[in-house]
DNA sequence: TATGAATGAGCATTCATTCAT
DNA sequence: TATGAATGAATGCTCATTCAT
């Protein structure tokens, strides 16, 4: 009887990093194997296919978000900026690798034309990014003012990270949150 | 001569489309051959690689936006909401495919950490792009502030095609223009 | 342990053969695949390039002369012609292949200007052969004279199994053993 | 009315010498073309095909040898030593080429068993050089004992030049000549 | 669960050759 | 004669996946 090398949950996290840094289609199956340092048929226990790993990947980014980012853009008793910085800070934790730019951008462009199931999961968490913005919004302008500002800025954090990684200078994706959180400071 | 089925020209672009469809790894040469109606071997007569294609392509996206498209953001006659709607125009029609999004978005997302020749060129279109937005909102605003709200908008466009795309909704990115070009109307 | 079709000493062995009949650059990965029972694909399990398999089969090859051939000249029990027979004997098993000539000289005239990595080996192959050949002419030669009748005798091997190979007459590499055997006795 | 930019003759000593340094299966058409600044195309207006062509090569290189090199082995006012300079030297320039190895050597071991043409042109010339050796020898040996002295004489030659190529090491194959002419000498 | 052998389709690319101009 | 576009088969190699052990 083998040995329970990985978790489930390791190779989530490391198949995580690879396919932020080298993409969907040009990440094999035999590198997310030996990133995890199983053979390419020990892969298979855990997932059936690579859509299928992706899908649980995009999952538990999405759980994430749920149980330990959006709340932190929901505490009301801190002041927008407080919650705008904080929200940013979890955000990128979860979402956005160092050089690899965000996965979720990432993925939208590359597959979201391909694989309806990706793209159900990527809509649900673009949604719930976009609902924590315009909570944070919501303490200085209108519901609805709110929500388009919301979306503005989910667009320009995508612009900017693509940016980042571009010029490979991640002082523009600072740059960005800094905009943002000042802001929610100045406007109040 | 002997019997010309297709032109350079016409092969980049046709494979613009398929690249922003599909996405640089997802495409194959027998996709790109199959849509220009040559058998992959013939492909090769025309260009020496995937790479060298995709290198062309982005070639001739800097060529065109620097005769017909730059251009209409300096028309020093026009008011600045004008060059921003006559701009944002002639960019989508060069850069911006139906569905598929912005070959120039999706191009630095999947390759920009794997080909330095893709680097060199992205960067310097989309330096060209940046430096159109900052000479309409010069019209307005302090060279600094007009190359920050460049960046800005360049950023928030890349973000606006990607939610386009992955809502399957063009009015997303529309929307964007008009928030531009209100933004240069209303501030004026 | 899953269905082990071959093992990599007999894709060796067999791809020795392949090589030598029809030569490097003619010999596909296909016609390897085909003669030990494997597809292409799975031929890669094995050896990650052609390269690489040559590599290995001038590995093994070296291991052998060394291991079971250049001892039968060292045999100081016996004279000089009953070691040259055993000797020419033994390095003929390994080397030279009925009607395919000897592996070595094919290689060297086919590859050795191109892979770096075949030149080392089949220099260091070819002086084991050519210490072989003069520790048995020193029974009878000064060292100097004897190293210069090893590589005389090594060129017009190479020479005879090319003509071998050219006539398709066996007698003629048997005859130039002879010759040599001969060369030792009567020079005694 | 196009220009003719080669000869024929021109196109068969540039594809040896090709051919020499590249072997016969690693040389392309490409290849060919480009050394004699035609295009692919082009080349077919001169020869049929790859095999047409290198059956060329051997036919001039036959013809070469007999117009020019054998006779100098005949030259029975001269002493075999001089004889037998000559004729290595005008052998070599026909059919040795630096760094390449000998085209008949070469051709031998990559094609001997694939082309029956080629293999019919290669005895024959093998042959005549075979016979040149012979009559040089026959100055100081009987018919029988020189003949047999002629066909070590190439074996060693060939193989003298495959070392020179393993060993990037032009001596060998010119000590090779030196021994020839002495042993000439000093046995008369 | 872990292995690694095997698959077969697919990849980017190269080939010798053809042929209309 | 020279061109270069087109072919279609073949190349070395990688892929996601399967499965007996």
């Amino acid at each position: 009887m083998p040995i329970q090398k990985v978790t489930k949950n390791e190779i989530i996290a490391k198949a995580l990093n690879v396919f932020s840094n080298k993409g969907y289609h040009n990440t094999s199956m035999s590198d997310l194997a030996a990133e995890v340092g199983l053979l390419k048929g020990s892969f298979y226990h855990y997932f059936i296919s690579k859509e299928e790993l992706m899908l649980q990947i995009l999952e538990s980014i999405d759980y994430e978000l749920k149980s330990s980012v959006y709340p932190l853009a929901q505490h009301k008793q801190y002041p927008a900026s407080k919650r705008m910085k904080l929200f940013l800070k979890g955000l990128s934790k979860v979402v956005v690798h160092k050089n690899g730019g965000c996965i979720l951008g990432n993925t939208i462009l590359e597959t979201a034309n391909i694989y309806p199931s990706f793209r159900v999961l990527l809509t649900s968490i673009m949604d719930g990014i976009t609902q924590s913005f315009t909570s944070i919004y919501q303490e200085l302008h209108t519901q609805e003012q709110a929500h388009i500002l919301a979306q503005q800025t989910l667009m320009e954090l995508e612009g900017a990270i693509m940016f980042s990684k571009l010029y490979s200078n991640p002082n523009i994706f600072q740059d960005f949150q800094k905009r943002m959180i000042q802001r929610v400071e100045t406007d109040s």
